[in-house]
DNA sequence: GTATGCATGTAATACGTTACATGATTGT
DNA sequence: ACAATCATGTAACGTATTACATGCATAC
């Protein structure tokens, strides 16, 4: 009785919003998109035929993205993907939702890809609101790794202090990144900017 | 004929690795790896139950861990496990297995986790060479990522941008730590220390 | 006309997660 | 005696990966 309903988990994966982050932007084809994974030094996923493909079926299914015409060439067989409005409205879902601790413990790569897919997508404010929660809740968690680290000082071995050590060195980083990011968006925020509208669908 | 055989596959995965490391210090009983990776911020892995018994069952089935006594009362229906000498050199495969380029890109947790067990499972010697490869491979890696946004700094979106600066951020972070790393055990190697024997199984 | 790289997929597999289930201990 | 927590699992599911397969275009 007291179990929910499952997750209706229609909701892509990180590598489906990657591949909606990137089609916000422009159609791409599926082997555009592995080439960028498999040549670009920042994609954080699998390059091969079959991580990318199915997860594009799987956007096509939820009507997020949708074929769109080749742009020099209409009649060309290539299968070019562009972004549609449900599409648009899931990224932003996914992009304005607040910062989770989990997320900061376990999936920082993703807050990562979420914020470099920000601009264009969210109104400044909503950018500026992330890089505040994110500072927030990596400074909450460098506490919390502290407090750890001084009682397992004691006992544990060099090399599992020093790797905790590079962990809450990693997250000082973060969060002053997060410092300067916030910064950069403030300064930008004075400058008359173009700002996407709030609603797309 | 091209293809290769299949991997046989018998090798543990990132979780099944973090538990025998865990077991290589002490016996453990699932439910008390469960409450670590639950209770301490450190963990980077579910806490259910649903991956931690499968993982132990997989180790077991691959005879790198078997059941041992409980250390107070034998007749306990606690189900504790201890890594066998297989596990152990297993673990030390693992851990002694050269740094990759590909792990550095996306999978540093695992690079990390690795070196956190290094103490007291491999030779002081093989640890600073895990060192001396991690920076090394890290900096290679961090010219590879300032080529590219030299490059689509003019085009790309400014959180894109910063982004990208965050992840060239962490790995600078990473490579100054292994040197400090390095530092710590260069000077532990001098101080008279226990190394554990090359060989035991 | 055929080799090479472009381009798009499917099948089998392995693994982690969530939800579900249940027995054993311990405190009150 | 009963609740709460300790403790150990299984089943269904989704997804990423690897291996496999194949059609199309272009260069030579």
């Amino acid at each position: 009785m007291k179990y929910q309903a499952r997750a209706s988990s229609r909701r892509p994966s990180s590598l489906g919003y990657a591949i909606l982050g990137l089609l916000a932007a422009r159609p791409w084809t599926g082997y555009e998109i592995g080439r960028l994974f498999a040549e670009t030094p920042i994609a954080i996923y699998s390059s091969s035929p079959g991580s990318i493909y199915p997860a594009i079926k799987g956007l096509r299914a939820a009507g997020l993205v949708e074929r769109a015409p080749h742009p020099d060439n209409p009649d060309s067989s290539k299968r070019v993907f562009a972004i549609t409005p449900r599409g648009r409205a899931a990224l932003r879902d996914w992009l304005a939702a607040p910062v989770a601790r989990e997320d900061v413990r376990r999936n920082m790569q993703d807050l990562m890809l979420r914020f470099a897919f920000m601009s264009g997508n969210l109104p400044e404010a909503a950018i500026i609101r992330f890089l505040k929660d994110l500072k927030r809740e990596t400074e909450a968690h460098i506490e919390a790794l502290e407090a750890h680290a001084e009682q397992m000082r004691a006992a544990a071995p060099l090399s599992g202090v020093l790797a905790l050590q590079a962990g809450i060195d990693g997250y000082r980083k973060t969060a002053r990144w997060a410092q300067r990011a916030l910064d950069a968006f403030v300064a930008g925020a004075r400058a008359p900017q173009k700002t996407p509208p709030e609603k797309t669908s």
